[in-house]
RNA sequence: GACCCCAUCGUCUAGAGGUCUAGGACACCAGGUUUUCAUCCUGGUAACACGGGUUCGAUUCCCGUUGGGGUCGCCA
């Protein structure tokens, strides 16, 4: 029988990473056993599935490579498949309709408990079972007619002819009563494998509030698909050996479900990051580039007249520097702005410091009359400079810096210098000089 | 409260009775490389929640305690 698996969110206008991970989980167990992976919308709310919240759904997805085999099922066309079902169950005596006590005003149809323990063999927490005493009927028909949850994922998981259902561990208890159903309708039940939570330091469920909680805002801030992909699949499963930065045919390729560990975890943004720019070094310079160009219009950085020459110099002198695309334009802007500003303390430790100021002159001499003008060049001249002047490299180094970047830290300075060009180096070298040198 | 689940460095994890004086990764600290920043290299700090068993021997198996989580909706 061919595995076949889904992922089933009910479309609220956010992924949650908890949510996107059991897709993940379900994708790459079905690739790895060369299955089908399904997509299922539980659209069944009206007022927040809407169009938008349906394609935030897709665009994660598609963002983070997770291909759905088969015509994505929409459960609102299902409705008329789940009353018939409950209809079946009423005839075959496994539900009853309830009047009295009820929330609504009309009847509600509730399924019976058959009474005894149910127990199953879930694939990442081993055998789970439960006492007939501990559960109870529950309703799936409300009584304004419309179909619960339970009644419809069960039916469409039929109707779709699933045969793993990978979740979060926040389904186990409704695991028990699921699997009465499919015993209700002389059905095997699929497999189940519950995934367990990601977690925030406190141990709670992780949520918005503990930073970025949604697949958008992972994209937004600049974070490679595979990075979060790679990052996520490692919460709770490993390969077993030490490997942890893979891409994802190398995760499909050693992913099984008993090596998914029972234990919530907490997603380290720092380690992420650091993963992040694991992934950034596979990419070649010219995704890099698009991808920075892509962040820094988002951050408003963006100049139309941008040399693109000059851009993609700038990107690949501040090479591993980049973990993340917005990188970019939180700490090399200086690169593209002529009036960039300068960090204070960097001013009063280098610039302001006793014959920094000279220094930069003789510097300025001496590089406003190189050619040619290449990292090697300059770097030569400011040697042959610093032994003519009697000082050490570092004298000369840090007004330098300073005076063309406005901060203490960057890319080497000589690549740097080369990259800006003779004309931009020196301009930026006269400004900084009419902006701190006193009058001559 | 009832039921169920979970428990190795700060974090993510390896470990399926002896190979564990517990390994890796991120982070952190120190040293080295580097004229600067970053990288890089080397080294270091740091964990089996606790108590009982079982066993010749428990991180590994069992029980209990503690701690944490999940579920107890005509939400999904």
């Amino acid at each position: 029988m061919t595995v076949r698996t889904r992922f089933a969110p009910s479309p609220t206008g956010n992924v949650h990473i908890g949510n996107i991970r059991a897709a993940i989980y379900n994708w790459l167990f079905a690739r790895h056993v060369g299955g089908e992976f399904w997509l299922r919308l539980e659209d069944t709310d009206r007022e927040r599935s809407t169009k938008e919240a349906v394609q935030t759904v897709l665009d994660s997805m598609a963002w983070l490579g997770l291909d759905v085999d088969g015509e994505p099922l929409y459960q609102s066309t299902q409705r008329a498949r789940h009353m018939e079902v409950a209809e079946q169950l009423l005839a075959s005596g496994h539900a009853y309709r309830q009047d009295k006590g009820c929330t609504g005003k009309g009847e509600c149809v509730v399924f019976q408990m058959p009474g005894r323990d149910i127990s199953f063999h879930d694939e990442v927490k081993g055998d789970l079972s439960k006492k007939a005493e501990d559960m109870k009927d529950f309703v799936i028909v409300r009584s304004d007619g419309s179909p619960v949850f339970h009644l419809g994922n069960v039916v469409d998981d039929i109707t779709m002819g699933i045969t793993h259902v990978i979740r979060g561990d926040d389904h186990v208890e409704n695991t028990f009563k699921h699997i009465a159903i499919y015993h209700a309708l002389g059905l095997p039940p699929p497999k189940f494998a519950h995934l367990p939570m990601i977690v925030n330091a406190q141990g709670k469920p992780y949520s918005k509030r503990d930073g970025a909680a949604y697949v958008g805002e992972f994209q937004e801030r600049g974070f490679l698909p595979e990075a979060l992909f790679n990052s996520l699949a490692l919460l709770g499963w490993s390969p077993g050996d030490d490997l942890e930065v893979m891409s994802r045919e190398e995760m499909v390729a050693l992913f099984t479900l008993d090596r998914v560990r029972s234990a919530p975890s907490q997603l380290d943004m720092t380690k992420l990051l650091w993963m992040n720019g694991e992934h950034l070094k596979r990419r070649g310079l010219d995704e890099i580039v698009a991808g920075c160009e892509a962040a820094m219009k988002r951050q408003g950085l963006w100049r139309e007249d941008m040399d693109p020459a000059y851009f993609r110099a700038v990107v690949s002198c501040m090479g591993e520097r980049i973990k993340l695309f917005t990188d970019l334009g939180e700490q090399a802007a200086f690169f593209f702005n002529e009036d960039f500003a300068y960090d204070e303390k960097s001013v009063r430790k280098r610039l302001l410091k006793e014959g920094a100021l000279d220094i930069l002159r003789e510097e300025l001499a001496v590089l406003a009359a190189l050619e040619p003008f290449t990292a090697e060049s300059t770097d030569a001249a400011l040697h042959a400079l610093a032994e003519r002047m009697g000082r050490g490299m570092g004298d000369l180094v840090h007004p330098l810096r300073v005076a063309v970047s406005g901060t203490g830290v960057g890319p080497g300075l000589f690549e740097m210098l080369a990259v800006m060009g003779k004309d931009r180096s020196v301009a930026r070298i006269q400004r900084t000089l009419s902006i701190y040198g006193t009058p001559a």
